[in-house]
Parts: structure tokens; sequence; C-alpha cells
RNA sequence: GCCCCCGUAGCCCAAUGGCAGAGGCAGAAGACUUAAAAUCUUUCCAGUGUGGGUUCGAGUCCCACCGGGGGUACCA
């Protein structure tokens, strides 16, 4: 008899029992499927960052998808029509990487991970529509990436050009960007990452890159500080001036960009970018022994690692070109150089050097000797008086006025920085420009497990379009095919797929041998869930009228920069061609912290939590409301401070709750102890604001808080039959169910109602139980709290503070001092200043 | 170097400019138990990184610094 009742008691939160339980109630029920025509409520599109398939899900994935799920739950509640749809990333250079080693085809091993993330997905209880999920690697997903790479090209936004790219020398492949560590090595291999010169195809992001700036302040306060900031960097727009310098033997001046354009009489010589095809023009036309010295440093440039180039320490290098160009202000004579500080694809891969002004350019005068000019006063730091500088206070970056350059002479920096474009521009050799650190997106990639680009290559070298009918253009077989490195596409030795006729001519063409970018792929998926199987269109243009933008976004900030960067510039290109209605693709973004162990991050390789095992100890409810209890969403958090233990613990006392209540289903509320209603009924009130401000830390503390009122009703109060604990079991219930479903669906059905809780909308406050009758006011002498009084809440201002200075405490305080002035904040407190 | 974020109890975290504590973890004591676990009850613990300023009043706003984390860096 005991022990049966000890063991009842250690099953409150049986999580082996109601888990598979639920699931198969949730099967049949499909309670979060959506009709996207329904238009009698108002829509609510939650999207989480899909996943790439490499292996079951771990920490981070429990983590974010937790809070997108409670985001997504709670508008069910709120009576949205809501979207909330899952797919795959499942292109990408893993699936190949384990073919490779292992000898699969890459679609068996991608396929065989979806299946378990997405059982994994579904017993975490995860708030999908289960009927509208893609894959990027379908056919019938990536047939709409051709479309959209077609559509770019007919915009003139998909290009080829030549161009330095990052090569893994171990892997034979390119590395996109973010495959590079910051010390120049390959995240895969470890290998010193190489330059390669090759001809790819690029997106023409930088056409966009004011928009895409502009366009941040629109999204300040609603996406993290942190992502923007990093945005705008990246796109790094410079305002300055362009400036042309006439070369002695040239025919077209050479321009250079320059932020200080007010320090151009401070000019003393020019340096090209040693890669540029400026360079290499400049030096066609020059003496015999200057064409060997480029030569060899370009040579030797070009065999320094990306390590050895990017720091900054490094003693600079260069040569003299044997040119001249001319000052376009005084006419004086500026040798020409070539040095790796200037790099070939930022500005116009030339500048005009100021070493009085810039550090990079003096460190380079002082290194080969070349004349310094100073252009605009010293500003001594110290004591903010104007000297002349000695040796070591060169350069001087923070100028103060103009001197030495005419009609700027006497003009503080900004008004010199003008001046000088109206001169320049007066004079036509110069005039207000802008610059971009933002670089196009290089978008083939020589891997086989990725979308084919459609287009044909002709014997001459014309590009062809594929017709759109001819699509999708399908990956080949890997039966037969080598697909290990060799730094060529895998596709180029598939004969049969490679080797194809032109479908207007029936010439023989070749197709292109590489694949697209995965970042394509995920820079418009959120489109095509509006109907994953449409095998007419992309997307519906009407129902993403109706249903874009997403309304929140959750994901990892290691995608602050590229995938949204990507897929804010395709929204603005579909935009542009009268596909989309809006501009932004995500009007709120939230980025999960990391889930840390020991304060480290957890990785392959240094281990770490497993996802499974936590859940195979505590169950899936007490992990996700652990997540949610940890801290504030977008904060790392360390797993050995957080207690699973105490989530379960806390899910049993809700579920007791849930198991005393003896009144039945339908109860009138109104007779219930007055005390539990009103807490009820406060708690009702300050879930939906605390849930939209992403406080589920605090919902969760505010759940407990309520368990507890609850359970001293039960045991020392009114006792279980009183409606009121029902009524508090129930708003528990109901609200408990965002973060711990399983539990909440149990103690649903122990309450007397049907499956799903899901669904039962959240109970509106009762105005009337929020009202509080008296309140504890505080009486503060100069600021110091001296006297709490109990008051009434409709308490004049005169008579709150005649109470409070006739409370025994405050008047023996205020009889040896004068009262200077009081002030008053009615009910709450009042201040006395003497 | 530059940019962003964070410093509150032993620990994780709350606190519309108005009583520093909502919640949890860990600890202590007690109840139940032959005992333990589980459960329940009670309880201990800081003046908010440092120094200024604004204010009747600052954890909260402003400035400087210290410490920690992240991003980025020869970008003209």
């Amino acid at each position: 008899m005991k022990s049966a009742e000890n063991t009842n008691e250690r099953n409150d939160y049986d999580f082996q029992t109601t888990q598979p339980k639920w699931q198969k109630v949730w099967e049949e029920l499909k309670p979060f499927k959506v009709d996207l025509s329904d238009s009698s409520k108002p829509k609510k599109y939650v999207l989480d960052m899909f996943p790439y398939p490499s292996g079951d899900l771990h920490m981070g994935h429990a983590e974010a998808f937790a809070f997108g799920d409670i985001i997504a739950r709670y508008w069910f509640q709120r009576g949205y029509n809501v979207l909330h749809p899952i797919g795959w990333d499942s292109f990408g250079l893993p699936a190949e990487n384990a073919a490779i080693k292992r000898g699969v085809d890459p679609k068996k091993w991608t396929y065989e991970n979806i299946a378990q993330q997405r059982q994994s997905f579904f017993n975490y209880a995860c708030s999908f529509d289960w009927d509208r999920v893609l894959h990027t690697s379908d056919p019938e997903y990536y047939k709409w990436n051709q479309w959209l790479f077609l559509k770019l090209y007919e915009q003139g936004l998909a290009y080829r050009k030549a161009s330095w790219v990052n090569w893994d020398p171990v892997d034979q492949t390119v590395l996109a960007n973010e495959q590079v560590l910051a010390d120049g090595t390959s995240e895969r291999t470890g290998a010193v990452v190489e330059k390669r010169k090759l001809t790819q195809w690029y997106f023409k992001v930088t056409d966009y890159a004011d928009r895409l700036l502009n366009d941040l302040d629109k999204l300040e306060g609603r996406w993290p500080n942190k992502v923007i900031a990093m945005q705008r960097n990246w796109i790094g727009r410079s305002e300055g001036a362009d400036i042309d310098f006439v070369v002695e033997g040239r025919d077209e001046p050479v321009t250079v960009f320059s932020t200080r354009p007010d320090t151009v009489w401070g000019a003393t010589f020019m340096v090209v970018a040693p890669e540029s095809e400026l360079a290499a023009e400049l030096v066609s036309e020059t003496a015999d022994e200057y064409k060997e010295a480029f030569a060899e440093y370009l040579v030797a440039a070009q065999r320094m690692t990306e390590i050895e180039r990017q720091d900054a320490n490094r003693k600079k290098t260069g040569v003299f070109i044997g040119r001249y160009a001319l000052h376009p202000i005084s006419g004086a004579k500026l040798p020409i150089w070539a040095a790796d500080y200037v790099l070939a694809d930022y500005g116009h891969g030339a500048i005009m050097a100021v070493p009085a002004h810039d550090q990079r350019d003096y460190d380079f005068a002082e290194t080969f000797d070349l004349p310094v000019i100073q252009v605009a006063e010293f500003v001594d730091k110290e004591t903010g008086e104007v000297r002349e500088p000695e040796l070591t206070d060169f350069p001087i970056i923070d100028t103060g006025k103009a001197i030495n350059s005419g009609p700027l002479d006497g003009l503080s920096k900004q008004d010199a920085i003008q001046k000088a474009i109206e001169v320049l521009t007066e004079r036509g050799t110069g005039r207000a420009s802008k610059t971009y650190r933002l670089r196009d997106w290089l978008i083939s990639r020589q891997r086989f497990w990725g979308t084919p680009i459609p287009i044909l290559h002709g014997e001459d070298g014309e590009l062809i379009p594929l017709p759109e009918d001819q699509l999708p253009l399908t990956l080949p077989s890997t039966e037969g095919l080598d697909l290990t490195p060799k730094g060529k596409s895998p596709l180029g030795g598939a004969a049969e797929w490679i080797n194809t006729t032109d479908p207007r001519t029936g010439k023989p063409v070749k197709r292109d041998p590489d694949t697209m970018d995965t970042f394509v792929d995920s820079s418009w998926y959120f489109l095509r869930f509006f109907d994953p199987n449409d095998d007419t269109k992309a997307f519906d243009t009407e129902i993403a009228a109706n249903w874009m933008p997403v309304d929140q976004y959750v994901g990892g900030v290691e995608h602050a920069i590229l995938h949204l960067l990507y897929s804010r510039f395709i929204t603005k290109a579909l935009y542009d061609m009268g596909m989309l209605k809006v501009q932004e693709p995500f009007t709120s973004l939230i980025n999960q912290g990391m889930v840390l162990s020991n304060g480290a991050k957890m990785s392959k390789r240094s281990g770490g939590v497993n996802l499974a095992d936590e859940l195979d100890k505590y169950g899936v409810d007490a992990i996700r409301i652990t997540m949610a209890f940890a801290g504030p969403p977008e904060d790392s958090f360390n797993w050995e401070d957080v207690s699973p233990a105490g989530s379960a613990k806390f899910l049993a006392r809700a579920m007791r709750i849930a198991k005393d209540v003896t009144s039945e289903p339908g109860v009138d509320f109104s007779k219930g102890d007055e005390t539990l209603r009103k807490a009820t009924h406060k708690f009702l009130d300050q879930i939906p604001s605390l849930i939209e401000s992403f406080k589920f830390n605090v919902s969760v503390a505010k759940l407990m808080e309520l368990v507890n009122i609850t359970r001293k009703t039960i045991d020392s109060g009114s006792g279980a039959a009183d409606p009121a604990v029902r009524e508090a079991a129930e708003a528990l219930t109901i609200v408990l169910s965002l973060f711990s479903p399983y539990t909440a669906e149990e103690m649903w059905e122990i309450l007397g109602y049907e499956p799903t809780v899901a669904l039962v909308g959240l109970p509106e406050a009762d105005p009337a139980l929020l009202v509080v009758e008296s309140i504890t006011a505080v009486v503060q002498v100069n600021g110091k709290l001296r006297a709490t009084l109990e008051v009434p809440v409709g308490i004049s201002a005169a008579e709150l503070e005649d109470v409070a200075r006739n409370t025994a405490e405050i008047k023996r305080l205020l009889e040896t001092s004068e009262i200077r002035h009081v002030v008053v904040r009615e009910p709450k407190l009042v201040n006395f200043v003497v």
C-alpha cells in the first residue's frame, strides 16, 4: 500500500509513459496543421533557422527550437493562424565528405540523418506543420533554386568573373569565407588556405549595398544590436571622394578613393595593388629593370599565406615601378609604387599616399624614405593645444585645422573635407564618392552535393541559360563517379551528364561543372514553405503577399552576416522583380546564446553534454523548460549551472496540483478563494507581455510561483475542492503547455478535458480581480526608507502625506529638522526632503 | 586598435527611476520513514565591479575606468 503510493509520487512526472502516449494523439490530431487561405484569423509566421542534417540533434538545437516553439505555441493560444514550418538545409560538403570517407552515397547519408532528426523533432514536441516539410536537396526544391538563378541572370544580377578565391589544398576545393578561420586556416582540414584565381559565378550583392545598409535602420530594436552592427561593419560603407591622378605616358588618369580628400595636398606618392590589372598595365610600359623587380615582388606577394599577409605588424614591402603620377593640384611628380598593403578588390585598387596623416602610408614612407608633408595641425592630446609635432607624433590622424592646403587652410577637418570635394569637382579632377567593404557573392562551388548551375557553355565560350521548361537539371547518379577532391568539380567527370547539346541549335555544349553555394538554397527557403509541393512555381505571389514577412525568426548568431544578408538581398531582388511586397524578410529576430559545458563551447572534438542522454534521463519536458528557465534566451549559460532535475521536480509538483483538484470542469470560479483567484488572474495578465518580450525565464518563475501559491491553498488554505484551485490549475496547465507540452496534455486530461491543450486559448484576466484595494506605501526621508504604511489604493496625495507625516517614526525624525519639500507619488511613496 | 554585449547572494538569475529578491540550484534544520531516497515545511546568505555625475530618490540614466565574453581588423 505504502510503496504503491510512493511509486505514484515518483511517477507524477512519468515521461516514459506520457511521451509515447501523446505522440500518438498528436499524430492523429495534427493540431498545428495550418490553412494559409484562412483569413478569419490574423497570421503569424514563426520560423526557426532550418537545420543541416549532420547527425542527430544536439544541445544547441534543443535550446533554439525550444524558444521558437514557445513563441509559436503562444500565438496558437492567442488565436492566430500560425505558420510554423520545418525543413532541412540538406545540400553541403559534410555529406560529400562522409561519402568519400565511408563510401556511401551522399544522398543516402543525408536522408538517413534527416529521418533521424525528423523523429527527434517530433519527440521534442515541436509544433511544426508536418505536412509542409522541405529538403533543399530534393529536385522539387532545387529546381526553384535554378529558377532563381535564371531570374537573377536575366536581371544582370548573376555574372561570371575571374577572381581570387579561397582554396583548401587538402580538400582540393574552394572554401566559403565562413569556412576560413580568423587565422587563415581551413575549418575542416586545418590547412593554410591558399588563393587561386578562378572564373566563377557571382551574385551582384554590391548593387544593393546602400539599401541593405539603410534598411537596417528599420530593424533597430527588433533585431539584436550585435547583428545589426555586424551587418553594418560587413557592408562597410565609407564616404569620401574619388580623385583622378594623371599618369605620365598614359591617356587615362588613375582614380583613387580617399576618405580624407582634405589631405590631398599632402600626397607624396601613389601605391597600386600588385595583383591589380592596373599594376600589370602600368608595368607593361616601363623600363625592363622595373618590370623584373615588379615580377619578383608579385610572385613573392602571391606566395604569401593569408596569415602572413594579414599580419598588421608586418614590415611594409613594395617596389617602385618606374612611373610617375602628377599631383592634381600642384602638378608635382609623384612616384608610383606597388605594395601589398593596398588591396586589389577594394576601392580602385590604388591609393594616394599621405604619409603625414595615415598610419600605413607613414610606415611605408619610413621604410622607403619617402617625403612626408604635413597638411593639418597637430593638436596635443594632453594640453589640447596646437603645436609643432615631434617626429614621434606622426602620423597625425585626429587632425586640427588644415594648413599648407591653399583654399582649405584654416578649415576644420569636416569643413576641409567638404571644401576639398568642392575644389576637386570644380577642377574636374575629383568628385564625392562612396565605397564599400562588401564584395559580390561567390556562389560557384567545386562540389558534387549541391544545386547544378543551369547554364550551358558553348564551344565559343557562349553562355546559354537552360530554358525554364528543362528544369530541374538533376544531379547525375554517383555510380561510377569519383568524388575524391582533385581540384576540379566531380560533375566534370560525369561524361554523359556534362556533355549535351544546345536546345536551340543542337550543337554540342557542356554543362557547368560547378554547383551552387548552399547559402543560395537558404536565401529564399522561407518562401517555399507556403507550398513546398507546388511544381508550377517557386512560390505563390499572392500567398506571399499575405504571409510575408516572417514575423519571428529564431536562430544562431553564427548566421549574423552571411545567411541573413543573402536572404535580405534575395528578398529585395524579388521585390524589384515584383514578386514580393516586402523588402525585409524577417521582422523580428532572436539569437539564442550557447549552451556551454564547464564554460566551454561544446563540440564533437571536446565532447560536452549529449542531448539524447539528457532526454533519456529527464524527459523532453524537463529539458525544454530548463532551456527556457536558464536565463534570457540570448545569453549563453553553463549546463552545470542549471538543473534539469529541478525542472523535473517542478513538473511533478505541477502535475500533483492537477491530480489534487476535486471540483468538476465547469464549476463556478466566482465562489473560489479570492487570494488565489487574484494570484491566478495576475499571472494571466502578466504572461502575454512576458512571452512577447522573450522573458521565458521570468514566465517560468511565474509558473513556479503560482504552483507554490496553489499548493499552499490546497494544503493549508481552503483545500483542494475550492473552485479557485481548479481555476489556478487550468491556467497553469494552459501556460505550461508552451514549455512542457506532454505534462500539460496529461494535466489537461486529468482535469477532465479532451485534447489538445495546445489549442485552448489563453484565458483573459478578469480586470475586476486585478484591482488591488490596499498597497504598501513607502515613506522616505531624504530618499532613505524610514517607514512603510498600508494605505488604500485610491488615497489622495494630501491624505497620504498627512498619514505619512503623522506616523510615529516619521514624526520623530521630522521634529529636529526643517522640511524643504515633499515628493508624493500616491499611492506608493512619500519622500520628505529635509 | 575599433565595434557590440555583460558585471546583483556561494552559484544561475528577477527587479515600468521609488521597500534590492520573483523563481531556481546548492547549504542548514525539521516532518514522514526501521533507514534511505522521494516528498513537504522552515531557514541562512548580497547593498548591485570601481570612481564621478544627473535626480527628492540610481542596480536602472550619463561619463571615465577595471574585469569577462563575442565580433572585426593593412578596407585607403
